[in-house]
DNA sequence: CGGGCGAGGATTGTATAAACTTTCGCCTGT
DNA sequence: ACAGGCGAAAGTTTATACAATCCTCGCCCG
């Protein structure tokens, strides 16, 4: 590399270089760019973000601490397969842990919130009209960790961003149809509940609503794919 | 100590160096050798494990991820100071989680497990009685941790390991006495009923149990303290 | 013709060195 | 004497070089 501009701090929201790698990677994979069992090579993603090796690793690392990459000894890493077993275990975790992410949630409401969570839902809207698979599905996710924001535990919202990266993994590989209509109504039921702080009617939506995300999936074997890689990462 | 009595290979990537620093640091921090607010410097670590500091940073970064450490821009990583709030939503999620994984645990109950509960409890008396606080404090919540791999839920036993040790932590800065007699009754009462199948008087037990022992802190303000150093860790 | 084996290439794991940031002591000016 | 700033030292962040390991592919032997 002859000459790249390397000013001191060159780029002023980007404190973070390893972040950028790591939400540029976990975007990919949200958004089913990146698909289960790819190699993420350290040179390759190096090159793509402009950094070294040394910094995709940490990236790396992270992503594998959270479950949605895997790395073998001497190997690489590689976007995280789940198990059926594997589902069964988020799904149920999710089901624990989303309806107190709800209760909380309302008794931390605000105006200001109720107005984040429609104009996110205007968003879903808008792009399951146009028709956009990839943001519906990275949308929909971040439905659920809104509201965990909401819910001012950092706590769950750490655990539930895991449960939420993974679930989108499962989904990919062990859904029935491809019927992308994923519960845009059901979201706004939530919100509805949320809005009127009645707290047994939004547990009891969010719990059926992941049951029937669930009930779409079909959880027998592991699917053996080998999948293309990554020039699809827009860095 | 003379000896350590270290050779349990309960964990097959135990011969990975990394591995080797990150469970030394963690069961330092888990025995209260390491106090909050304790600067962990990387070569001072890296000299104690004979590692270069590459390794030192990637276990330090993996124990940030865990929230028992945390790490300044520049600054340098630190025993994890967790305030009050934190600790409210640590002994939420306890509340929550591990009454779900009791049931688990009872569900994939075999004489073998019982025996291995039975075999722990024997250690836990043990170290109480020879007064070793430091042993009482890392098994109670190795207690906690054995009934989560019981369950067979791999995810609730990530979430748990965290938990656990974010806890200890707690304890260490907002227990009211020093009393440390920590409730290994109760877990014999626990494993008395997980013994007999009784779900919802095990459910009932573990609450409790997590109850008393949020009970006896004393969650007003964060303590500001400095602390001495680590020639405590026993490479 | 099929299968085992070994050399070469590629990729990861580790260490070391360069660059930047913060900190703290010390000196000067008012 | 005290406040403010300059400068060196310590420590962290990043990059690069080196070592070890694994995979591939061609070759040789049965």
């Amino acid at each position: 590399m002859a000459a790249k501009p390397r000013r001191k701090s060159d780029a002023p929201d980007a404190s973070d270089r390893v972040s950028r790698i790591r939400e540029g990677v976990t975007a990919a994979i949200l958004e089913h760019r990146l698909l289960p069992g790819t190699k993420l090579g350290e040179d390759e993603i190096g090159e793509i973000y402009g950094a070294s090796r040394t910094l995709v690793r940490t990236a790396l690392q992270q992503l594998a601490h959270e479950g949605i990459v895997n790395i073998e000894k001497n190997r690489g890493a590689f976007v995280a397969r789940p198990t059926p077993a594997d589902a069964r275990e988020v799904f149920e975790a999710r089901r624990l842990i989303e309806p107190t992410i709800v209760d909380h949630a309302i008794d931390a409401v605000t105006p200001d919130w109720i107005d984040r969570l429609q104009q996110h839902l205007a968003e879903e809207r808008e792009a399951e009209l146009r028709g956009d698979a990839r943001a519906s599905v990275r949308l929909s996710g971040e439905f659920h960790r809104l509201v965990a924001e909401m819910s001012g535990h950092s706590i769950y919202l750490g655990f539930l961003k895991e449960l939420i990266a993974r679930s989108s993994l499962i989904i990919l590989l062990y859904r029935r149809h491809d019927t992308p209509a994923c519960g845009t109504d059901h979201h706004a039921g939530i919100v509805a509940a949320i809005r009127k702080r009645d707290k047994q009617a939004a547990r009891a939506q969010m719990l059926s609503h992941l049951d029937e995300i669930e009930a779409e999936l079909f959880l027998k074997d592991p699917v053996p794919d080998e999948l293309r890689l990554a020039d699809v990462l827009g860095a």
